[in-house]
DNA sequence: AGCACA
């Protein structure tokens, strides 16, 4: 029987993470590697014995938990290859927002009753329900265009104003752990790249910095580079 | 290895 017999879910379960790392860095470091593949409504992880070094994130669609189940296998996190699947259940997050969720007293077992209490209770959506997010982290930016790229240390910036130096980039990134040097290629102008020690470091420099106004009409845009 | 919502 093959791990990978689990339908697709748009949460998705990872293993063999590190578990040293603190709870709370982790889904932050979990949250800013698995944007790029779209919008994240929760992230979970839990330091109990039975579910340390293991973690759930719940996309807002199937789609970006299939890329990140594809690409991301074997993604080197704090030093250990990461192992992706999809989650065998549906998030809270999911359930709550359709109206399904079953509080945990009433344990397993309810899963059938509830997936019958899904189709007969088809959105009586009108008046009530707090909307949508609950409890969720930071929206994340929309991709625009080429954000395709497999993770690198090496992030690759676009729509600089002409007139950024490279030490106006280096105040900015060297705010972010790992930041080793910016290069900017002088016949370039607008573009530039900028190097930390690794993969981890520079997604979370690019989570933050992603459409960053180094000028009003200047949004940074910031994705991976080719290797 | 380990599939939850501290």
């Amino acid at each position: 029987m093959l791990t990978a017999d689990i339908p697709p879910n748009q949460s998705i379960y990872v293993k063999n993470l590190n578990e040293k790392v603190k709870k709370e860095e982790l889904k932050r470091s979990l949250y800013c590697l698995f944007s790029q593949f779209g919008k994240i409504l929760d992230v979970v992880a839990l330091k109990t014995p039975k579910l340390r070094g293991q973690a759930w994130v719940t996309f807002s669609e199937v789609t970006a938990a299939s890329n990140a189940v594809r690409q991301m296998q074997s993604f080197p996190f704090y030093d250990k290859p990461m192992r992706i699947q999809y989650a065998k259940a549906k998030a809270d997050c999911i359930a709550k927002a359709e109206g399904t969720f079953v509080p945990k007293d009433k344990k397993r077992k309810q899963e059938e009753k509830v997936e019958r209490k899904r189709e007969e209770t088809q959105r009586p959506n009108t008046a009530n329900g707090p909307t949508s997010n609950n409890g969720v982290p930071p929206p994340s930016f929309q991709p625009s265009g080429q954000e395709a790229m497999p993770p690198n240390n090496i992030l690759f910036l676009q729509n600089l104003p002409y007139e950024t130096t490279s030490v106006m980039l280096q105040l900015l990134f060297d705010q972010y752990p790992g930041f080793k040097e910016i290069r900017m290629i002088g016949a370039k102008p607008g573009i530039a790249f900028v190097e930390y020690g690794d993969d981890v470091q520079s997604s979370m420099a690019m989570q933050a910095l992603q459409g960053f106004k180094i000028t009003p009409q200047n949004s940074m845009i910031i994705s991976f580079a080719k290797k």
